[in-house]
DNA sequence: TGTACATCAGTGAACGCGCGTTCACTGATGTAC
DNA sequence: TGTACATCAGTGAACGCGCGTTCACTGATGTAC
């Protein structure tokens, strides 16, 4: 929303509506993400948005498509900062998978909560999302070969560790760690202690040691 | 939708109602549920819901409360049959609340889902749900004074345990697995191996064997 | 046993609303001369 | 530099739809006599 808007022309009205369907989502929840609200969050009427987007689905279809670029590009820089030991690469990418969600609890809703596209959308993007778990798996069988965890079945260990942070993202957007824990509950603090259980449960020999 | 009925009155339509609201989020998930669609589902004109309930977010609130019923209903059995070794137990307890939620999967999305309700109808059910934690973590403290697992906050390894199973409930529910796995992975395996692995990551001193 | 009547579960027309999408349009922009 | 015109981003009226909810009603049931 931070585009300056000239009069008749936008300029950049395709990027000013999947922010805006960003705002929609994080305010208002992903059920009132419709092309008309979006448009008037954007200060455009409800039909421009049919200049950029083919229908809702093909809308949301690319909000998703940011999101998973946007994931995976954090990750990358994350790993990249951290330490080249395979320890510290395991926790920075846990670490930034957790971080990513929670800074941009808007885009992980909408990339992961199923109901908003329609089963066309969703045939879309099963591509892009089983090449984030096939990364995943990828990296749990170095850390096996490495006798940095213990040796076993890598799909079945990759899917317990993204069980689990994916479980822990869910609830806390979903705000139910702040209803069982109360307000002031310490994020960064649980998220270290959940990532370093499911560490030691798949036979994490070192200690984690997540740096934020 | 079993119920026998009758010309003019139902019998028992408040059941029939909560029945098919359940089909249709099996069916059609949890969006196509509306007051309309649970009335004609269950073969009655879209205004005699009004007759059982005041208004949509009171008939979703009573489906939570029935899940929630079922739910602890069923956990409590499932313990109740098993041996009585706390580790028995407590595997119990977490092999029942993973098959409650994938044999009711339905219950489950809407008990969790978060976005069905206002938040006038989710206040209503905080106490339910915070209730239903507690006794996980009662649960966990009882297993770290018997030495069954490690030592530390109850709360923040409940809180562990509750995110991976969450995790992977909503993940099966979601087509998320079978995504990512493909179709005919055995699901109850797959549990036991996520039940075994944060166990251990608990600091499970024993193995864990859980019974279906 | 038979009848009048109160009760109340279920009906159907009607309301106002917001949605997705279409369509012919308008007006700003940039390019060819 | 100035003008005519093609392009196309954004407009606004209009459509049909399904929704939640209301209201006066209808007709089945059970109870009092």
């Amino acid at each position: 929303m931070a585009v300056a808007k000239t009069n008749y022309h936008h300029g950049d009205l395709r990027a000013a509506l999947l922010e805006a369907a960003l705002d929609i989502i994080t305010e208002r929840g992903p059920q009132k993400l419709t092309i008309r609200e979006v448009a008037r969050k954007a200060g455009v009427s409800h039909t421009a948005p049919y200049r950029h987007f083919a229908n809702k689905d093909d809308l949301i279809v690319a909000v998703v498509k940011q999101g998973f670029e946007l994931m995976s590009q954090t990750m990358l820089d994350k790993k990249t900062a951290a330490e080249a030991d395979p320890i510290s690469q395991f926790a920075a990418s846990g670490t930034a998978y957790v971080d990513f969600a929670l800074q941009h609890p808007a885009y992980y809703r909408v990339m992961y909560s199923g109901d908003l596209l329609t089963s066309t959308g969703q045939h879309t993007l099963q591509h892009t999302s089983a090449e984030t778990f096939a990364e995943l798996v990828s990296d749990v069988k170095t850390c096996q070969e490495l006798g940095i965890i213990r040796t076993g079945n890598p799909t079945l260990q990759a899917l317990s560790l993204l069980c689990t942070i994916h479980g822990f993202v869910t609830m806390v957007i979903d705000n139910r760690v702040s209803s069982l824990l109360g307000e002031g509950y310490p994020v960064d603090a649980i998220r270290d202690v959940i990532l370093t259980t499911i560490f030691e449960g798949l036979g994490g020999t070192q200690a984690i040691a997540p740096s934020t």
